[in-house]
DNA sequence: TCGATACATTGAAAAGTATCTATGCGTTGA
DNA sequence: TCAACGCATAGATACTTTTCAATGTATCGA
């Protein structure tokens, strides 16, 4: 679905692969996620679009709450295809 | 040694990441690698040399020319790292 | 219905990146 | 020794990205 350039994009951000680690543990609100950065509510809602934009997350609504998660299946899928890209499924597979 | 975000800047462009395919098969120079794209040869090497400062490739100087590789033992260890960090090794793997 | 809360969007500024032309530097062959 | 070749570096420009403050929108409770 997603290119790999894409992917690569979305994981080339630090803030942006923190809050992946942090969605790892469990599903998470905007403000949430925004408490554990020293950054506006507006640029971790930034960070979040390009990360759903690039289908790395997905996002249910509640109330007045907006939930991510981790679209698991998705980068598990642009992993994949990036490691055959990059011919190293094999031995990344064997560490 | 090489950390995943700058791992995945380095894999964050299209040349890039076809210079990558490119190297997978064979060493090249420069020269060779400028033929197969229609950029500039300062463009190319400015592109080889964010991939030599991230460690997903090497060089060999030979007479006026300079050969490239991937570094595959680096490349395989930045996704290894990048893989558990999304904690989607498992998976991949059994793709 | 109104104010407050949670989040998204807009617009702007600053920083970073990709690309080019021009130039520099080392190597080779004449 | 000099010209040509292969590549790197420098400097400039255009584009993209990150970030923020301000504002908009939907939802909830009073």
């Amino acid at each position: 679905m997603v290119d790999c350039v894409d992917f690569c994009k979305a994981l080339a951000d630090d803030t942006r692969q923190k809050i992946l680690e942090m969605l790892r543990e469990k599903e998470m609100c905007v403000s949430d996620i925004v408490d554990a950065f020293d950054m506006s509510q507006p640029t971790i809602s930034h960070h979040l679009h390009i990360l759903k934009q690039f289908g790395l997350v997905a996002s249910r609504k509640e109330g007045k709450q907006v939930f991510y998660t981790i679209d698991r299946d998705n980068v598990v899928e642009c992993c994949g295809k990036l490691f055959a890209k990059l011919e190293v499924m094999k031995e990344v597979c064997e560490l």
